[in-house]
DNA sequence: TTGCTCCTCACGTCACGTGAGGTGGC
DNA sequence: TTGCTCCTCACGTCACGTGAGGTGGC
């Protein structure tokens, strides 16, 4: 059987069995006088073997080591094993993906909520991630937007009386800090670590970055000074 | 800023950031008279994006693309099609892995599992294999050991009236070839298209193989003229 | 002068695809 | 002699890792 006839056969190219014989995977039996490549019956159950293997996603060297140390289903339950690996990091980035499409309507804000992601993503434990994530679902959208909208409104009180030179212990103030708490444990569900993790991402980020410029250090300064009072 | 600085920073290699110099990915803005790369601050803004972008899974060239023309919602969303394809393969590939770890206990059984599968995906489509898959779940483990066996019992039996000469119109031949539709009609659960795609299997591939070597094709002729009585 | 950082080649990776240039078989 | 099939180099792919051999900066 000559190269261009178990390509055929095989649904493979023919280069491919040239890399094949060129890697020792599959070495035809003979060459004729004039250098052609002659395959017998045993080349070719050997190529089903390989195409076979190969369809199920085994490296060449993968394929080769199973074929001739008859190790086949631990090689297969290895590439199961990898492949589980490969879907979990697929799910995991496809739902960064959605995400960011969620966040984003133009490109600037897009290219913001991913560095604002990848910035999280280097605070939080992959948990800590899973558990905030499940929060905002069962926020629902307007949940999330009726919340970022109490944030905004409270950041603007707290600026105006800082404006205005107002007492952190003022009673309007401590009314105001009573507010923020809430909006913070609304946001970390009580969770220390999440605390934690929260304080350390403001602490290395600095506050501007941190909030996605939503406040600054002095700002929240000065909130910290009202939240002391109790 | 220097070249390691940089990179520490970033998180990338050395000769990562060298490697997107060449490819004019990101080019610092000045060189030092001594040759060392100098990055100023929108070269850092520049690479915020660069690996914002590439820990979504766009390459290097998709990223310059995205960063250059600015359609960074589009690339993102281009990657998020391909890796929900990429998914779907995936998926489809755990499927047969452990269809193939679940029909085989040895090397052998499971190169002839994996071998038999494809041929079998070469002549149903996949909407076809997916019935024939389900119907196979709702038999359930011992559903199928018990087809298997009433399979292994009818071919015997054929094989039996075969060899002492049996006339194919013999009540006897008529009463297994009764049994044989029964057992095809619960194979192909009555589907016109899967049973065409049975008939070609076996026409292209021949009984023996397409049977994995259960019957061949003088047994199969028998049973054909028994069959034909009707 | 000694470490440290930087520089420019340039090969290797994985599984082939794609020519280039040449020869055997009917 | 003419197509067809085969042959052997050898470069290119993607995003760098990993030396080799050499030089600037404190």
């Amino acid at each position: 059987m000559r190269i261009g006839e178990l390509a055929r056969a095989s649904g493979l190219s023919v280069r491919a069995l040239r890399h094949y014989d060129e890697i020792g995977l599959l070495r035809p039996a003979q060459r004729a006088p004039s250098g052609y490549r002659d395959y017998d019956d045993g080349d070719v159950a050997r190529l089903a073997r390989i195409v076979a293997l190969r369809g199920l996603g085994l490296s060449l060297d993968e394929v080769a080591t199973a074929l001739d140390g008859h190790d086949v289903s631990g090689a297969v339950r290895a590439r199961l094993a990898r492949l589980d690996e490969q879907l979990a990091e697929g799910a995991a980035l496809r739902g960064r993906l959605e995400r960011v499409l969620d966040a984003a309507a133009t490109t600037d804000d897009l290219l913001a909520a991913i560095e604002g992601m990848t910035m999280f993503e280097r605070h939080y434990t992959p948990d800590q991630l899973a558990q905030l994530d499940a929060r905002r679902r069962a926020l629902g959208p307007e949940g999330m937007a009726r919340a970022e909208r109490e944030w905004a409104e409270l950041i603007e009180a707290v600026r105006a009386e800082r404006a205005r030179g107002t007492d952190p212990r003022d009673a309007r103030m401590q009314e105001l800090a009573g507010r923020w708490r809430t909006l913070v444990g609304q946001f970390t569900g009580g969770d220390a670590g999440i605390e934690r993790s929260l304080r350390s991402l403001y602490e290395a980020e600095g506050a501007e970055a941190a909030s996605r410029g939503a406040v600054d250090a002095e700002l929240l300064a000065y909130v910290g000074r009202a939240l002391a009072q109790d």
